[in-house]
RNA sequence: GCCACUUUAGCUCAGUUGGUAGAGCAGCUCAUUCGUAAUGAGCAGGUCGCGGGUUCGAGUCCCGCAAUUGGCUCCA
């Protein structure tokens, strides 16, 4: 008997030996064109394998993401088979899902328009409703088969697997080296799109050559492409590149570098905001801030081990008029902040000591890396360093994990997710420290995580070069995620550095040190935020929060005055003085995404009141100036309220 | 850094097979002084990313460089 889930979770009985598609089609025939793989005792096979009795199986749609793979797999071996229409004896790597991609071999370069050109091939294939074959050869036959076509990225390929039988699949002229699973045959594929060529390096390494790759999607409906491309649409109208040139937030100039965000009064004024709310936010948890240069004695970053990683082949060191001397931009905080440490004796009284820093860095990244304000070469993260006694890491590593709880929650981020990182215990070289201050650290960050009830996924191979780590995604519009917020532990610095305190048993003791960012850099964090907000930030964090809009000139003086009156009521406002119709204002004004639109005239002169339009909403009638400053001043503190 | 695309007025973009540049918006001037998403007219604005080359002639063709964008690798 196979226990059969369908893809609603109601559940058949079926007897055997059968095939997948002949299951579907016993059941109806709208959802025989629906099932596109099945998944057998956990595994994902071609509708077309045979089944064997005593076992589950479970039908995938579109809808399951064994369905959508499947699908995009043969979507790959299909624009593979248009390539090689094209460009015969073209060499394919893997194709990859998620988005289906696919390599070609370097001097078979593609461009912009070849793509238009296998698309259209792409669905005349598909229309051919070739089967697509799934046949098993021994390792040994598939070898000779891509010697043959003299396919070295194959041969590579099948020389690492395992003795025994391979699985190749053929539909029409192509045929390839494939586990599976396939679609029964290139009809099911009704829309493609190819979106966009990039290169590669086979098999994600650097070293080896470049390949093309080219990306697209696949769908089954005509319509579900069209939806994908508004949606596709409306994420580049989200994109914080754009809205931070149409909402004057930041720049960049040749003139000054690649890399080096210029940051406009309004963008700075947001920054500032944000600045300031964590501060508060520090403050209460014992925080103290210092400043630091942003310079420092390349020697500094030698003992720090940063030099290493950041001096050597990035911005190059500055030399001075002196001999031997020499300066780094500084790539990281920490070394000055340990330094502001051992100013001073400590005693295990002192601890823990938090000190937090809007410190600038400079690290020199790879131009091809540059994005936005997402990467730049020039950032200011929100630093900290807490050096604390061992008993006291664990405690303190939770209320740092508070404090990005706190942020998250003032902007509504609720799609973040939390990875813990740690060593990949394979490439010891990779770190700098003792093996068993790492241990420690990374125990202290899963329990304090556990304690935390936090949902993590573990990532090996991910730590920073001195500690493991506790990072926070959040994604932009267009699905990337970006790593914001970080709480990383050290053992290594306080080593390095010679960190002591005297304990009550009048010994020294080596502190332990958490680095952490919440917000990660400024920079990356205004970027996601403008993408999570659209541009519309909460009333407190708006750089304009409400703009005056006289009826005429005439009213010019009045609007004046209500604008004074509200920045004196530490409301940020502005008067819109151009001579323009109201609803010319109104429109700008709506546009530019200020929340409040004040609109003035001679109603509104005589009886010292102002005509209040929400950003978005429309009227709200009229009130007292006064009346208005206290309902914006609430609207703030509630939204700051209880944090 | 590597692969591919792109780069024309402050912004968004046209510019046919090579015959020395256009629009809309923004800006400025004038008129208008207006009640909830675009008042009208006029003016000005460009080393066509930069540097070479081919040609009688290059925004357009070729080469180099730079920056942007999409990826790879790397990372906050």
């Amino acid at each position: 008997m196979i226990q059969i889930t369908l893809p609603d979770n109601s559940v058949r009985e079926y007897e055997g030996p059968v095939n997948g598609y002949e299951i579907t089609k016993s059941l109806s025939n709208s959802l025989a064109k629906e099932v596109l793989s099945v998944s057998v005792n956990g595994e994902v096979w071609d509708l077309m394998r045979p089944i064997n009795a005593n076992s589950t199986v479970k039908l995938n749609t579109w809808e399951s993401s064994e369905g959508k793979e499947t699908f995009w797999h043969s979507s790959a071996h299909l624009m593979a088979e248009a390539i090689e229409f094209y460009y015969p004896g073209t060499k394919f790597g893997i194709g990859p899902t998620v988005d289906t991609g696919f390599y070609l071999p370097e001097g078979n370069v593609l461009t912009d328009k070849d793509l238009q050109k296998i698309e259209q091939k792409m669905l005349e294939l598909a229309r051919q409703k070739n089967a697509i074959v799934r046949s098993e050869i021994s390792k040994a036959e598939a070898l000779k088969m891509f010697a043959e076509k003299n396919d070295q990225l194959k041969l590579e390929l099948i020389s690492e697997l395992e003795d025994g039988t391979i699985s190749i699949y053929n539909q029409g002229n192509f045929t390839d080296l494939c586990r599976g699973p396939h679609l029964p045959n290139t009809e099911y594929i009704k829309a493609i799109k190819l979106t966009s060529l990039a290169g590669a390096y086979w098999r994600g390494n650097e070293k080896n050559k470049m390949l093309t790759r080219v990306y697209g999607v696949t769908f089954p409906k005509q319509k579900m492409l069209e939806e994908y491309l508004i949606m596709l649409e409306e994420a580049k109208k989200r994109d914080h590149r754009k809205i931070g040139k149409e909402m004057d937030l930041f720049a960049f100039s040749e003139s000054v570098g690649q890399g080096l965000p210029l940051w406009l009064p309004k963008g700075t004024q947001l920054r500032l905001q944000l600045q300031d709310f964590l501060q508060k936010v520090q403050k209460k948890y014992g925080y103290e801030q210092v400043m630091t240069p942003h310079i420092g004695d390349v020697k500094l970053y030698k003992t720090s081990g940063h030099y290493e990683k950041y001096g050597k082949d990035s911005f190059q060191p500055i030399s001075t008029p002196v001999e031997g001397e020499s300066y780094l931009l500084k790539p990281m905080n920490c070394p000055h902040h340990c330094e502001i440490y051992k100013i001073r004796p400590k005693s295990y009284k002192d601890l823990p000591v938090r000190m937090a820093e809007f410190g600038t860095v400079y690290r020199y990244e790879m131009s091809g890396e540059l994005h936005g304000l997402t990467r730049v070469r020039s950032f200011t993260q929100d630093d900290a360093h807490i050096f604390c006694r061992p008993d006291q890491l664990k405690d303190e590593f939770k209320k740092v994990i508070d404090i990005v709880f706190i942020i998250f929650k003032a902007l509504s981020f609720d799609n973040w997710t939390a990875q813990i990182s740690l060593r990949d215990p394979n490439k010891p070289d990779k770190y700098i420290g003792t093996l068993e201050n790492w241990e420690k650290a990374e125990q202290a960050i899963i329990e304090a995580c556990e304690e935390k009830g936090l949902e993590t996924v573990t990532e090996l191979g991910e730590a920073a070069f001195y500690g493991p780590k506790l990072d926070f995604m959040i994604k932009d519009a267009l699905g990337r995620s970006w790593q914001l917020g970080t709480i990383q532990v050290d053992y290594n610095l306080p080593e390095r550095f010679q960190l002591e305190y005297v304990g009550s048993d009048d010994q020294r003791h080596r502190p332990v040190m958490i680095h952490r960012a919440p917000f990660g850099s400024m920079e990356r964090f205004v970027a996601v935020l403008i993408e999570h907000t659209a541009g519309k930030f909460p009333l407190w964090l708006t750089p304009e929060q409400a703009v005056v809009l006289p009826i005429s000139e005439k009213y010019n003086d009045y609007a004046k005055k209500v604008s004074d009156f509200l920045n004196n009521s530490d409301i940020r406002t502005v008067v819109d003085e151009r001579n323009e119709k109201i609803g010319r204002k109104i429109r700008d004004n709506e546009l530019k995404r200020t929340p409040y639109l004040l609109i003035v005239g001679e109603n509104e002169a005589e009886n010292d009141t102002i005509s209040v339009r929400r950003q978005g909403e429309g009227d709200k009638g009229a009130m007292k100036t006064s009346e208005f400053a206290d309902f914006i001043l609430k609207e703030v503190r509630e939204q700051l309220s209880g944090l």
